[in-house]
RNA sequence: GGCCCGGUGGUCAAGCGGUUAAGACACCGCCCUUUCACGGCGGUAACACGGGUUCGAUUCCCGUCCGGGUCACCA
């Protein structure tokens, strides 16, 4: 046994299973030609990100347009930033905001597929596995260097102006023979495995990125970490272990990673996998004192997805939202195609923005008002109720009392050829239709000011005998044209601009203390499908209390 | 500071050597209209700067400036 061999076996004593065992293991997928295997593979150090959230739609939009695989995996190696419940949260909000998730952790709870386990902390025996033979091949080394001794050495790199990190003379462990080596740890000395690069700085590397184009970067020379004191791998080597033994195509991820690709290209290769194909995705930044930086968890509401359930924005228009970030040809083809599956949309990575969109509110809304405009009366019923559930259970109570009248309130101005577009999120709903519930309803009866409250008493009083419940809203025009004149007001629009000084008003002004009498609004949709789904009862009624309380302002 | 990447209206963005420099959001005006919303029409507003290359540069090259990312036993 070469003395290696003798360090690897002291290394890993309870390691047996070698890579070529877990090459069969997990053998390759088999796929359609060209499907393409994706992942998202958080960290679970806090609430679902807009950004993870982001990435992973990307992922899956490029995963389903090949009939391919897109699995979650989670990175759960770092447990001093590890937050309890983190990991189901982040499915829950992956699962409450319609993306599928085809393998590994699809559900909180759920797990399933054949490359697993999909748990970084369960995987241990793996990494040690490939790292035992990179020792036994001298390609990695344990290193003895305390963190404080690591920290003193780039504050020494920076102050000769030195690029920081472990390698050249820097890497002081690499030196080591392996007799040493091999007698410290039997010592009981803590270290850490780093890789014994092969790189040289003076060397370009050259990869294609699908986002970003052709990016050229020096050949990274740094013996970085594989495995920590604790034996749980670094990010770098389980990303690479893991996307060979998982079988991931393509590697789609935030470009805060870009600067990472030589040592990955270089994991990749000292490993003898395949290097899958890269794509980096610009953040989504927010404005800050006339600068641009990325949604901060910390400053940003908007940037967990709790914001936009607690807002009520429907998971749709935020998928929409962010598929015009990341295609700007989707609204076009939205458009076209309004009421087609979103997952039918020909998504290309190659369309995708270089540089990070400014986060929009407003362009929200608008991508919101328009999915709101196509549901049908039933569909918004069914998502205010869920959301007022959760957020305002009053108001849920009040949606449920009566169901049937709920989604009559939903249907006015719906369903025709111009829907409506004033409902951006749930949560403007409970004062958007307060006047359509007793419980909720107010009115302080402002009239405008043109109109006095002797007239507007008369107005209501003339309706009041002629109000019909029957009527459409052809009808219900003609009858309110039909006091007008009587009271001196014009009944016709563009005879009264002809000279508005021969009347008090016009049928606009009459229509308006209508509208105020029974909604307390001087904006609401059509005023004769308001009274009906408010019914006789109410509308006598509340045009009464406005004829007492216009009469008592004499 | 080193290494990467990027700069088209307020925002998101088309554009790939010759264009009146698309479109969407926001904003403004007009029309439609019982109000609002919708819809229709129109408008304000952009190629960071300086050098090249070229008959011709928003497009190609170099520099400057500005912005972003990254330089851990974090991901």
């Amino acid at each position: 046994m070469s003395v290696y061999e003798q360090l690897a076996q002291a290394m890993f004593p309870d390691i047996d299973k070698t890579p070529a065992d877990y090459e069969t293991i997990y053998p390759p997928r088999q796929l359609k030609e060209g499907a393409r295997v994706t992942r998202i593979a958080p960290s679970p150090t806090g609430y679902l990100h807009l950004g993870t959230f982001f990435t992973s739609m990307i992922n899956r939009l490029t995963a389903s347009a090949t009939d391919g695989v897109f699995f979650f995996r989670l990175e759960d190696t770092d447990k001093k930033r590890e937050v309890d419940g983190g990991a189901d949260d982040i499915l829950k909000g992956m699962n409450d905001f319609g993306l599928a998730i085809d393998e590994g952790f699809v559900a909180p709870g759920v797990v399933q597929g054949d490359y697993g386990p999909y748990q970084q902390s369960k995987r241990a025996a793996i990494y040690h596995a490939y790292v035992k033979e990179l020792v036994k091949n001298n390609l990695a080394y344990p290193c003895f260097c305390t963190e404080e001794a690591r920290q003193i050495s780039r504050e020494r790199q920076e102050k000769d102006k030195v690029r920081t990190g472990y390698y050249g003379d820097y890497a002081v462990c690499r030196g080591l023979t392996p007799e040493e080596a091999l007698q410290r740890i039997q010592e009981g000395q803590p270290y850490v495995v780093r890789l014994h690069s092969m790189g040289n700085e003076e060397n370009r590397i050259k990869f294609d990125d699908m986002i970003k184009g052709t990016i050229e970067m020096p050949e990274n020379d740094e013996d970085i970490v594989l495995l920590k004191s604790d034996g749980i791998p670094t990010y770098h080597f389980a990303h690479a272990v893991d996307d060979h033994l998982m079988r991931t195509t393509h590697v789609i991820r935030g470009d805060e990673w870009i600067s990472s690709v030589p040592k990955h290209l270089q994991l990749f290769k000292t490993l003898g996998f395949k290097p899958p194909k890269y794509a980096h995705v610009s953040p989504i930044m927010v404005e800050d004192n006339g600068n641009k930086r990325k949604l901060s968890k910390r400053k940003d509401p908007q940037a967990a997805m709790h914001f936009y359930a607690q807002q009520g924005y429907p998971a749709a228009s935020v998928r929409e939202y962010l598929l015009t970030i990341a295609n700007s040809d989707f609204e076009d083809w939205r458009r076209a195609n309004a009421e087609a599956d979103y997952r039918n949309f020909k998504f290309n990575l190659k369309k995708m923005s270089v540089s990070g969109a400014l986060f929009d509110l407003n362009k929200l809304n608008d991508v919101s008002k328009n999915v709101i405009a196509r549901m049908d009366a039933n569909a918004v019923y069914q998502e205010v109720l869920a959301w007022a559930k959760e957020y305002q259970p009053d108001f849920a109570a009040l949606l449920e009392k009566d169901a049937a009248y709920s989604v009559g309130v939903f249907s006015i101005d719906r369903g025709n050829a111009k829907p409506r577009k004033d409902i951006a999120k749930w949560s403007e709903v409970p004062d958007y239709i307060a006047f359509f519930f007793d419980e909720l309803y107010q009115n302080n009866l402002e009239l405008p000011e043109n109109v006095a409250p002797v007239d507007a008493a008369a107005i209501l009083r003339a309706y009041l005998t002629v109000y019909d419940k029957e009527q459409d809203k052809n009808a219900w025009f003609e009858t309110v044209k039909s006091i007008c004149s009587p009271l001196g007001f014009c009944p016709d629009m563009k005879q009264y601009k002809t000279q508005p000084d021969a009347w008090k008003g016009h049928v606009g002004d009459v229509s308006t203390v209508i509208r105020i009498a029974i909604t307390g609004r001087r904006n609401t949709p059509d005023l004769c499908a308001i009274m009906q789904q408010l019914g006789v009862e109410t509308v006598q009624a509340r045009l009464q209390a406005a004829i007492t309380e216009f009469e008592n302002r004499l």
